[in-house]
Order: structure tokens, then C-alpha cells, then sequence
DNA sequence: TCAATTTGACCACT
DNA sequence: AGTGGTCAAATTGA
């Protein structure tokens, strides 16, 4: 396993690399391809090296349980003025390392979801200011709250729709009023500022902020203010009731109506290292083996007829420790995932060739 | 009629 | 003074 992991550090790099660069060579198949063909390799000595070493089962479910160590201490990203403290998520309690919500992408562009938890500090204001006089109550003129009043927030990016109504911000399982947009200065698009519906009759706090970036139309980026108080406010009975402190749920493709699956357990939902397997599924079409897996990204497209057949997988996503998932929790040594994956490659790369 | 959305104005913050 | 978050009146739609 010594071997093996820097080569998969290595290949996970380059992958990021290739996902970083995807915007500028995008219409440069050759360098996508190169890329693609060079994490490829890596991926297939990795395997055999793996392959090698791996005697028994049990020596492989350790190498799993290392590879997961391994990526366990891939960083969660924090950003903002003031970071909060290193083991909470302030919003909900969570230990970072099991924050959940580390959502399983479904955007096109193969950013992979990040949660950025941000602290500010400061305690709400009180909404309204009520000065009660000797013999009667005067009611000033509201306060209006203080800028990042609530004490922490929560960045999630998600795909935009790509049918329908493309203002439509990504439905996450809670219902939301909307109660202002702004232009923002330096940004393409408008912001929206939602809060929970069921504010006054629970003086729910939960609020977020909807916006499309800049340089992906097609990606919402997501700040969610406050924890939801409301206790009856989903929207989404087949995942059951959101409770306060699982944070904000994820989204839903909201074009094609699909609620996503809970991507991760959660001792390893502090990763938020990603593959984009957008990359192979386009260069070498890994649709079958990753279709398989429980944390795949099914986009139904939307020109297919309806019932189960005519779903179409046509964008995966997987983590790197989707990756590990399927490359180490398979206790079948010929049909495991990687042979799948590994092997589709291959076949479809030759065809390409063709 | 009521709830949701829109939008200009207000105000906190930098 | 500029920017961003919120308020609240006006508007829209069910």
C-alpha cells in the first residue's frame, strides 16, 4: 500500500488538475484526452500494484481503511473572515469532520460540492424595538438587522436548472419565501434573499442567499443563514423530516424533479475531494460501473420518455472516496467496481481509437 | 382574500 | 460613500 498511495495522491491531482483546467481547455479534446489517458494509467498501475498486494480480503478491507484514513484528512473548506472553531460546525453542531451536507455534485461544470462554513459572530438583533412607556407602548420604526447577524453561515454550490424555469434556485427540501434580490456588484447575476416560510409562526431564523456565479450560469451557489426552528417545514417526505441539526439538505435537481441520495455516511463526508466522473464518463464512458454505485449522480434526461427504462444515466459524479468505496469495499476480485470502471475504459478507449 | 413576489428605499457596515 | 442585507408597499396570482 506504501506503493500505491502516492500514485493515488498523484493520480487524484492530476484529475483535479484536469477539472481545474477543464473551463480553459474545453474545447481542446487533445489536452483533455492526454490528461485523461495519463489518470487512466496511473489509476491502472495503481490497481495492479493493489491487486498485487491484496491476498485476501481482509488485507484488502485494510488498504480500504487506509485509503479512507488517507482521504479523511483531505481538508474541508473553510473560507471567510473568521473561521470557526476547528471541531464545529457552528451552525448545527456537527464536528467538522462529519459535517454532512458535503453534497453530492450534480452540476455539469464537475465542481464538486463544498461546504464552507463560516463564522462571523454576533448575535441576532432583535427585529423590532419596543420601548414600553410608563403609561403606553411606542413602537419605533424597525430595526433592521445587522449584517451577517446570524453568526454563521454555510456555502453549497448546486446546478442551476437547465430546463424549465432557470430562476428557479435548487430545492433543498425546506420552502422559502422570498423577500428581496439584488444586483451585486462585480457579479453577472442577480442575488436572492430567501427566508423560511414558516418565520413568523415559528421565528424560524433559517435564511439563504441564491446566486449564480459568474463564470458558471449553470452553477447556484447557495449561503445558507440560520437553522431551521420550523419543524414542519419539508417539502420532502420521501427523505423524511429534515431535522435542525443534519444541516441543510441537500439539493434536488430541480429540472428533472429527482431527489438526490444522501451521498455519504458520514465518516467520510468531511472529503470533499472529487473526481468528476463527468471526465470519464465523456472520454471513456463509465456509465455502467458507476451507475452502480449508491453515491452516482443520475441526471434523467429530459427528452427520454417516462418509466424506469427510459432513464437515461448520462452525468455521474463520484468522490474520491466513492473511488476508494469501489475500489476496496468489493469483496469480489473479478466484477468488483474498478474492474468495471477499469475495464470500460480500456474497452472504450480502443474503440475510440477505432 | 391571502400569500408570494417584486422592487425601491432604508440602514448597517466597511 | 459604497455595498449589501432587509424592510415594506405595491403588484401579481391562485
Amino acid at each position: 500500500m506504501e506503493e500505491a498511495l502516492p500514485l493515488l495522491y498523484h493520480g487524484c491531482k492530476l484529475a483535479k488538475d484536469l477539472e481545474k483546467s477543464l473551463q480553459n481547455s474545453a474545447n481542446n479534446p487533445e489536452i483533455i484526452l492526454k490528461s485523461s489517458e495519463e489518470i487512466i494509467s496511473i489509476f491502472s498501475k495503481i490497481k495492479e500494484k493493489i491487486s498485487l498486494e491484496q491476498t485476501s480480503i481482509n488485507v484488502g478491507h485494510d488498504i480500504g481503511v487506509g485509503i479512507q484514513q488517507w482521504l479523511k484528512t483531505s481538508t474541508v473548506v473553510l473560507s471567510g473572515r473568521d473561521q470557526p472553531t476547528p471541531s464545529h460546525d457552528p451552525m448545527h453542531g456537527h464536528k467538522i469532520s462529519r459535517m454532512k451536507g458535503i453534497q453530492l455534485p450534480y452540476e455539469e461544470t464537475g465542481i464538486g460540492f463544498k461546504d464552507i462554513v463560516q463564522g462571523s459572530g454576533g448575535p441576532a438583533s432583535d427585529k423590532q424595538l419596543l420601548i414600553n412607556a410608563p403609561d403606553s407602548t411606542v413602537t419605533l420604526p424597525k430595526q433592521r438587522k445587522r449584517k451577517d447577524s446570524v453568526s454563521d453561515k454555510i456555502v453549497k454550490r448546486g446546478a442551476a436548472p437547465i430546463m424549465g424555469n432557470l430562476e428557479l434556485p435548487p430545492e433543498d427540501g425546506y420552502t422559502w419565501r422570498k423577500y428581496g434580490q439584488k444586483e451585486i456588484m462585480g457579479s453577472t447575476y442577480p442575488r436572492s434573499y430567501y427566508r423560511c416560510t414558516h418565520q413568523k409562526f415559528y421565528d424560524c431564523p433559517a435564511k439563504k442567499q441564491v446566486q449564480r456565479l459568474n463564470n458558471d450560469p449553470f452553477t447556484f451557489e447557495v449561503i445558507y443563514r440560520g437553522t431551521h426552528t420550523c419543524h414542519m417545514s419539508s417539502t420532502t417526505p420521501s427523505t423524511g423530516e429534515p431535522l435542525p441539526d443534519q444541516g441543510p439538505p441537500s439539493f434536488t435537481d430541480t429540472a428533472a424533479g429527482i431527489h438526490l441520495p444522501q451521498p455519504f455516511s458520514s465518516s467520510l463526508s468531511a472529503t470533499t475531494h472529487w473526481l468528476s466522473m463527468q471526465i470519464f464518463h465523456d472520454l471513456v464512458g463509465v456509465s455502467a460501473a458507476v451507475a452502480s454505485t449508491n453515491t452516482a449522480v443520475a441526471r434523467v434526461d429530459s427528452c427520454g420518455s417516462a418509466g424506469p427504462s427510459a432513464v437515461r444515466f448520462h452525468d455521474y459524479q463520484l468522490p474520491v472516496v466513492d473511488m476508494a468505496d469501489a475500489m476496496f469495499n468489493s469483496n469480489s476480485s473479478s466484477s468488483n467496481s474498478m474492474d468495471l470502471i477499469f475495464s470500460e475504459h480500456k474497452w472504450d478507449l480502443e474503440e475510440k481509437k477505432e
